[in-house]
DNA sequence: AAAGATGCCAACCGCAGAGTT
DNA sequence: CAACTCTGCGGTTGGCATCTT
């Protein structure tokens, strides 16, 4: 059904990359300014290796700002907060920390921190104890506080915009107005702010009947957590620019509060720990 | 010292989503 | 709007290095 794959090509080499190829590699880079079309990059560039052989040769090893060396202890702990997060996204993680790859963080996770987890007695996918089945402290977790978990949606969905920008830096200069780019603006804006003030009084705030339902099992993707911030967004940038700036804060809590309110069924109650 | 086990990581594979025709 | 192409992502693997017995 799918595509064949495109080292299927008779002739292309597999394998380890030789000082010689990636010498090619990059002046071939540097000499055009980018790669352009990875799949015809390497007969341009003269090399007997698929596109894809190429990119992530380049992503992953050859691009200048990649930063060699082992983790810091500040990263590994970032990686782990992360990973409780987002997940296994990888490149979300990666985007947070400058100069590292997805595959250099997936590595590390499987090597080192999963097992770290474990040995500390958490579940390295759910970032939960493993503790048995009826412990009455995992019923405590299941009905953690509402808002706490909208803040963890929040930050995952603030994430995945910075990545995405990350990978299209142009997307900051130009006039295009993303989704992501809304988003990180009213994250850094007052109604970021406000929503962060919100969490630190999160006792005044109930939900309880939603977290009660909230099927743990089941995660739900954090694409889908950010259209349906994004929706909010929208609001907000749509009722500001036919408002007074009364009415505008207005919305902003009414969107906020929309915010709040939506349904929801990410366990992202290993922030409380 | 040698053989087997384990760790580590670069690279590959296949899928999915976005963009194009 | 279906088919196709390109790219990015996450899972997995192969092989070298290191450790253990």
């Amino acid at each position: 059904m799918g595509r064949k794959p495109c080292c299927d090509k008779m002739g292309l080499k597999k394998g380890p990359w030789t000082a010689e190829e990636d010498e090619i590699l990059v002046n071939y880079i540097n000499k055009n300014g980018g790669h352009g079309s990875w799949r015809s990059l390497p007969n341009l560039a003269g090399l007997l290796r698929c596109g894809k052989s190429c990119r992530l040769r380049w992503t992953n090893y050859l691009r200048p700002d990649i930063k060699r060396g082992s983790f810091t202890l500040e990263d590994e702990k970032l990686i782990i907060q992360l990973h409780g997060i987002l997940g296994n996204r990888w490149a979300a993680i990666a985007s947070q920390l400058p100069g590292r790859t997805d595959n250099e963080i997936k590595n590390l996770w499987n090597t080192h921190l999963k097992k770290r987890l474990i040995c500390m007695g958490l579940d390295p996918q759910t970032h939960q104890p493993l503790a048995s089945p009826h412990n009455p402290n995992d019923k405590a977790h299941a009905s953690s506080s509402t808002s706490t978990r909208h803040m963890a949606q929040w930050e995952s969905a603030r994430l995945e915009a910075e990545a995405r920008l990350s990978r299209e830096p142009h997307l900051y200069n130009n006039n295009n107005k993303t989704d992501s780019d809304y988003f990180l603006r009213i994250w850094n804006s007052d109604l970021g702010e406000s929503f962060r003030d919100v969490h630190k009084l999160e006792s005044s705030i109930k939900c309880e009947s939603q977290s009660a339902t909230t099927d743990l099992a089941s995660l739900t993707p954090a694409s889908i957590v950010k259209e349906e911030f994004l929706w909010g967004v929208k609001k907000i940038v749509s009722d500001s620019s036919s408002s007074s700036s009364e009415l505008h804060h207005d919305s902003c809590d009414t969107s906020l509060q929309l915010l709040l309110d939506f349904p929801m069924n990410n366990d992202m109650s290993f922030l409380e720990l």
